[in-house]
DNA sequence: AGCGCTCCCGTGAACGTTCACGGGAACGCT
DNA sequence: AGCGTTCCCGTGAACGTTCACGGGAGCGCT
């Protein structure tokens, strides 16, 4: 019936100065309907509400920010909302945020550091602080950030300002390829991330890991962020190493894919083929056989992010960075 | 080296005065500095710019946007984050909102209409246009999001100011049915989504396809939304009618758990069990045997549900509802 | 000297809302 | 009648920023 967007008329704001006007009132009253206060009689207030209906009204939310300054929004910037760790992370975050009543604006880099640039640009003017991850220089995000307090996760920071979640897997990594040297495997395999110039974390973890025992630390190939990529490497590394008997893989997505292609080359897994995926994704139960993995608590990784953010903005007492730290441990299933 | 939070302290909020005080200027010039504008000494730049991060300061995003109403942005608010097939809308989404410049606000309830109601009552001050999910009644929407732009996924409405994507999944259903038929399936069995009070309406299509072919539609049980509640309910479907051969799932996970508790319980797939799905992740195909599905698009699901906010923001040209459609399709892989 | 132009910079206003305060009307009580 | 109380309602101010405008200083040219 009341079409507030007839095709031609300018589609000029509509005030709550409109609203009082055509309800015979003044702002004021027109706010005590809108924000169910008292002080209001309640034909006025029923009438107020039928103009404001009627006039397709709708508050600035802007200028009511603006005088009572109690809404918080944080920026979320994760670089691949598909893959399920992410996911995962960002739905612990979205969580503890809520139970704060906080707002979160997500952002998708795409894995792109040109991305994250342009996020940074334009979400420095949108929220109250940035939790998430980021592969460009710090000091590109310190300057598009400024003053604004930043998480990072997975990454260690340099700058006093900042604060990061850092993700311990060195243990754990550890445990894997013990657990592969005590089941008679010798040949270790290693399916990295590619993409990224410098060697990742997590295969200096295997590197060390594995020379610990005596193994040999050769045998690592690039792979894409998907599981297609992990059965494409999968398939290099074999081709190239036709011996290996296991592998470690940068995260579990890239695990997967090595499990389908293992399963098109006819090997056996774990028999043939040990697979030890990273991250520890639900994702990884319900693949065939289940996955090992070095898994991660993406639940506490987004609930603590939230949190320190938390400490930062109030600025009382913020997390030490011993107590910024998740350490990821050895879950045993059926592929290793 | 200057800590913004010293403990103590009221971090009382600096505002674009104090910058413009302290460098000795005027508010214009702070902001003509801070926004790279132009009629600036080089010098005097670089002074404010100092200031400012001296004291701190950060501008306020609310001021900002109350004088120059540029940005919009729209809440999506999907039932569960971690479901692989929101998460694939949410992508979607967030993609095309970038094209647009746009901010994404995400809300999980976790497929609680409590939590609807919560989040639409925060949701209405916060952005500019809803889209997403809702199973909570209607005019309950309508009462919280006051004039506000909404569209709906995967619902009809009956209020003339939504606006809903349709998800047309009947002639895909019935290639589904037709198709398990046609490999001699005559019992065919479905996990429907358990909670909602009144039957799916993917049954409803399952229900029309199956009789359609002469097919009983008795054997239906409710699942919960995951690959475990998939499983439970294969099991029970199996336990009641052990001669069904196939089975049709309303959503992919249910597919995946079915899948996974067929090996447990040693029925082949598809030899001895078809299953397909509906929806058509990509998680299919990484699953063993990769699973048949009813498949959506989920990119242009997302999109256009974007693509239709942006219509009604600027209140030009609206979709029709025969346009807001995305139609699901049988996708043949091994599972059936 | 006078004029115009460019380069900087500052002042009032506006954005749309809520908060603090004041005040009128009606009513009851002494 | 006078006074206090309750119930409504309105007015100025404030939130922090940008926009439109005005204007002074310096320079070059006639």
């Amino acid at each position: 019936m009341v079409s507030s967007s007839v095709p031609g008329t300018e589609p000029r704001k509509v005030t709550i100065h409109d609203v009082a006007r055509s309800a015979g009132v003044s702002r004021q009253t027109v706010s005590r309907a809108l924000n169910d206060k008292d002080e209001i009689d309640h034909s006025t207030k029923q009438r107020v509400l039928d103009a404001a209906r009627a006039l397709g009204y709708r508050p600035s939310r802007f200028a009511r920010g603006l005088v009572r300054q109690d809404t918080t929004t944080i920026g979320l910037v994760i670089p691949d909302l598909l893959n399920p760790f992410f996911t995962e992370v960002a739905a612990a975050a979205l969580e503890a945020a809520r139970t704060r009543g906080w707002h979160v604006v997500v952002y998708d880099t795409a894995d792109r550091a040109e991305e994250e640039r342009g996020t940074l640009q334009v979400i420095s003017s949108q929220v109250d602080a940035v939790v998430g991850y980021f592969s460009c220089p710090e000091d590109e995000v310190e300057l598009y950030t400024r003053g604004m307090p930043v998480v990072l996760i997975g990454r260690e920071h340099r700058t006093a300002r900042f604060s990061s979640i850092r993700i311990d897997g060195e243990q754990g990594v550890h445990s894997a390829v013990a657990h592969l040297v005590a089941r008679g495997h010798t040949r270790i395999g290693m399916l990295d991330h590619d993409g990224r110039a410098e060697p990742s974390v997590r295969r200096e973890w295997f590197t060390a890991a594995a020379a610990s025992h005596g193994v040999d630390t050769e045998m690592v190939v690039g792979a894409d962020q998907s599981a297609d990529g992990g059965g494409a490497a999968l398939k290099r590394l074999l081709t190239a190493h036709p011996d290996v008997t296991a592998v470690f893989t940068f995260n579990d997505i890239i695990a997967i894919g090595a499990l389908r292609e293992a399963r098109r080359l006819g090997r056996n897994v774990p028999q043939e083929l040990a697979v030890i995926g990273f991250d520890g994704l639900q994702l990884g139960a319900v693949v065939e056989p289940p996955l090992t993995s070095v898994a991660l608590d993406t639940r506490r990784l987004g609930a603590l992010a939230i949190e320190q953010v938390a400490r930062l903005l109030t600025g009382v007492d913020p997390l030490a960075a011993d107590d910024l730290v998740v350490r990821a441990e050895l879950r045993l299933a059926g592929s290793a």
